[in-house]
DNA sequence: GGCGCGGCGGTACGACCGCACCGTGAAATC
DNA sequence: GATTTCACGGTGCGGTCGTACCGCCGCGCC
């Protein structure tokens, strides 16, 4: 055996660079030559570690995922014991929300695979996965809330209602200020109906 | 004066065959000889009517933007006469979410759009300003409701919910039956607080 | 200690891209 | 009816794309 490589951490170094490229100039700047010079690598390289272009961007779609799925339950955790379905529920949309440079830039990289993935319709089934799970997550809480009259339902808006914020955000048609104040009154007419 | 063409006519007709394009291969698809063939013109006319591919892509912006602005009105304008706020609101989010087959490919087409403003800032001003509009439209109608205790930020949230159900049906992730569902849900929140 | 194989760089190919630029044809003007 | 002017159609150029493929380098095993 020749030289010892870790795979998966070439390959995550690879994505890191495609979301500094997707990230910067969109996903159609996305080519194996610029995401190599982005990594600074050969492109030879690149095409080593994924065979098709298409691997490539399967393989980064799929850490964008896993990113996304641990900032949230990395977030959850430092909560604490039971703090209530409310906080837990703000602390898990805030963590989503596009509210700093960082999340911005993750932001605009899901936004284009949410638009790629919208014709590329063989793509699109772990993102449906991941968004029913978290739609059961919410619709939890909002039970244990125990004040709205169609759970299931508010959680659908709660969680589409982040979505578009989200989306708005990454546009700059809202500021974070107005997105939290959007938020907290959501959550307000959930949790503490007037 | 040579042959009499209407300009915009053929302008929106070139338009339409992009948007054929972008809804069916995404915006990445689209190239001049693409939306020519679909067209089923000469690339040569394409670039008489438009000198460069960007000029190309604000125009169909833009008409996307207008058609989108159109279909409220005229959706508003066959309601009747003052029907209160809440069927007002319901009729516009309805008529905006990709909920049949043609105007999930508008939304198809729109979401490309999104992706592609949120990588070239300067051609998302006029996609702020109808959110600001529409922003203004919306918590004017939720005031009127009279039961919100902070009409802008319950009309920033409705309208984040409802460009986030867009992008969840567009995905797939919801069906028109939950998305209708969380709809109204949120209606009843924002005008009957139980 | 040669050998083999994985890691990697580099090049070439065919396709497609945006765009510049040509030529032609026809209608309106004089 | 000559001329001007707009409306196209077509071709070619320079560049980038994804991908196939070759060849070297160096580590680990027999």
């Amino acid at each position: 055996m020749p030289k010892q490589v870790d795979h998966r951490a070439r390959r995550t170094q690879i994505a890191d660079a495609l979301f500094r490229v997707a990230a910067e100039q969109g996903l159609e700047a996305v080519s194996l030559r610029h995401v190599a010079a982005a990594a600074e690598v050969s492109t030879g390289m690149v095409q080593h570690y994924f065979r098709t272009k298409d691997e490539m961007m399967a393989f980064a779609m799929a850490v964008v995922q896993e990113r996304q799925q641990a900032r949230i339950t990395e977030r959850m955790a430092r909560l604490g014991a039971d703090p209530g379905p409310r906080p837990m529920l703000r602390t898990l949309l805030t963590g989503v929300l596009p509210l700093d440079d960082e999340s911005r830039a993750y932001g605009r990289v899901a936004l284009a695979f949410l638009a790629y993935t919208a014709v590329r319709a063989e793509a699109a089934a772990p993102l449906r996965e991941q968004t029913r799970e978290l739609l059961g997550f919410v619709a939890g809480l909002v039970r244990s809330g125990g004040a709205a009259k169609d759970p299931d339902a508010a959680a659908a808006g709660l969680l589409a209602a982040m979505e578009g914020l989200g989306v708005y955000l990454l546009g700059g048609h809202f500021t974070p200020e107005v997105a939290l104040r959007a938020l907290d009154a959501h959550l307000d007419m959930i949790f503490d109906p007037a």
